[in-house]
DNA sequence: ATAAACCTTAGAGTTATATCCAAGGTCAAT
DNA sequence: ATTGACCTTGGATATAACTCTAAGGTTTAT
């Protein structure tokens, strides 16, 4: 039920050191101390860390992070107006990623396709160069 | 047809310094100099710019991005299958992350929809209990 | 022809996000 | 009762990604 702050980071693969600096700067405390002070981190805490590595790795930064995980602990201050708000403020910042990584990967897309996975020069690739004079993979969003 | 650095850091919403900064380290170096030295970005420059921007905000390193980047100038050196296998796998990173975006979102989604919106406190929004009571916004992983 | 608003380089400083280190306490197994 | 693998704190160090400063050259408008 309850892990050390080693046993956490290995679960999820970060550092201890990782988790005090979460820590300290307010993202994550664990629930329960040992009498000897030791860090014990709960499952929920665990899903609190998975939260965390997950807005992290698609762009969102640790004080973004930070306060949609302080909307859901600290409820008690908040409106429930407050709450809608911020919460789809986010939820518009997700849709605009979610549509850039799509454009993305649709163009990258094209130019696996096209590309025959062989051994000869990258740069007889046709639709290599079909991108190109489209303004290559950059020219997505136009 | 050219812009200034300045110019250029304008319409993208970025500093001219960022724009050096970029060039130093591999990124994007202008197609042009003026006379006196003046950096002279062309439309592709923009093009390319604009990609390093939309991956920056969906979570890829600069360093990742210069690898794409370089992929696309330096065709001549890589052979087709280098190229597919590299896109691929960036390619299953960006479904990683829309999948994680997309889960992300729906949770918000489940939190905006019941939220009644109005002034009274969000402690009693019946439907951010249950998701305590779930493990919270960030049990959607399970 | 001079002021304002650009631009140049080289290098120092800043912020976010960790990561490492030193000195020491705790715990389980021998 | 001691070894080894944990853990504690506080503070220094590291890395990515900018951001700023100094000293000066260029361009455009008045």
């Amino acid at each position: 039920m309850d892990y050390q702050i080693g046993a956490l980071a290995k679960r999820l693969g970060v550092s201890a050191d990782t988790l005090r600096f979460y820590e300290k700067n307010g993202l994550l405390a664990p629930s329960k101390r040992s009498e000897s002070g030791y860090r014990l981190y709960s499952d929920k805490d665990q899903q609190t860390l998975s939260f965390i590595l997950r807005a992290k790795s698609v762009g969102f930064s640790l004080a973004e992070i930070k306060e949609l995980i302080s909307l859901d602990q600290n409820k008690v201050d908040f409106a429930c107006g407050d709450v809608k708000e911020l919460v789809d403020l986010k939820r518009a910042q997700i849709q605009t990623k979610i549509s850039e990584l799509q454009a993305f990967e649709r163009s990258l897309k094209v130019l696996s396709d096209a590309c025959c996975g062989g051994d000869e020069s990258a740069l007889n690739c046709s639709i290599l160069q079909t991108l190109e004079d489209d303004g290559g993979l950059y020219g997505i969003s136009k």
